[in-house]
DNA sequence: AATAGTAGTAAACAATAGGTTAGCGGTAAC
DNA sequence: GTTACCGCTAACCTATTGTTTACTACTATT
């Protein structure tokens, strides 16, 4: 027997759980403040350290050098040196890992976007 | 002239600002720790306080009671007391706005599925 | 009368994230 | 020679976040 007249939740219970436990799991990798704006940015073709950080407004050296370390310990970004050219150039490039966010970060930037919106018209 | 023979970005730098922006803001609102899993358990039909407390794994009440202020401020959940019940019962409920998030949560659902595989498998 | 649940709040504290400043070794340009 | 850019790192500090414990006022059950 179920809840007659109620607000039928959006999601069942079974998702619920699921959701819960796998969204956990993704925001404690993705869920930084940082962690997506520097993969959006290593993705847009910003692949050099001084570079990124002049793309992403506001973070700091040691910020920025801490969480791309986090980011190549989980696969999604991929440090390389090339120590061939004249000054030695250090490159992070998005891996096959990394393009798997892609609709978690469009879902997000539709949102982001929507919610802005409607701050800016109530205020 | 365009950069001849590298790695093509997956966002264009027009998406790149934008999509920065936009997630920047979409991350200041939903990017905490307990957010996403408050609104989810809230979507599912849990409404009461140590209702879900119960269902969220680990969270505090003092957390939980911080982090319901914050979402009802910002319209992501309704806060209703039912005066006429015997025992006075609040409730937290889902709200229109709640509902925009579901593309969201889908998309880390699936993803933070993914990952946790991908985690488990390579240990 | 005692216990437990409901919906929290207060106080005190610990942990973590993030910011600021400074500097290093190297190259290259002025 | 001095300045500046590159890719960081160390030390220090602050702010936010989260934890624990205890407690409130009320109701219902045993």
């Amino acid at each position: 027997m179920k809840r007659p007249k109620e607000i039928k939740p959006a999601f069942t219970e079974a998702r619920c759980a699921q959701h819960l436990s796998a969204t956990e799991d993704a925001i404690y990798v993705i869920g930084g403040k940082w962690t997506l704006r520097i993969v959006i940015a290593v993705m847009s073709g910003h692949h050099r350290f001084n570079d990124l950080q002049r793309t992403i407004n506001g973070i700091s050296a040691r910020v920025l050098s801490s969480e791309l370390k986090d980011l190549e310990l989980n696969g999604l970004v991929e440090r390389v040196v090339l120590v061939d050219q004249k000054p030695v150039v250090t490159e992070y490039l998005p891996t096959d890992y990394t393009r798997t966010l892609r609709e978690v970060i469009s879902a997000l930037a539709i949102w982001g976007e929507k919610h802005k919106k409607k701050i800016t018209n109530r205020e």
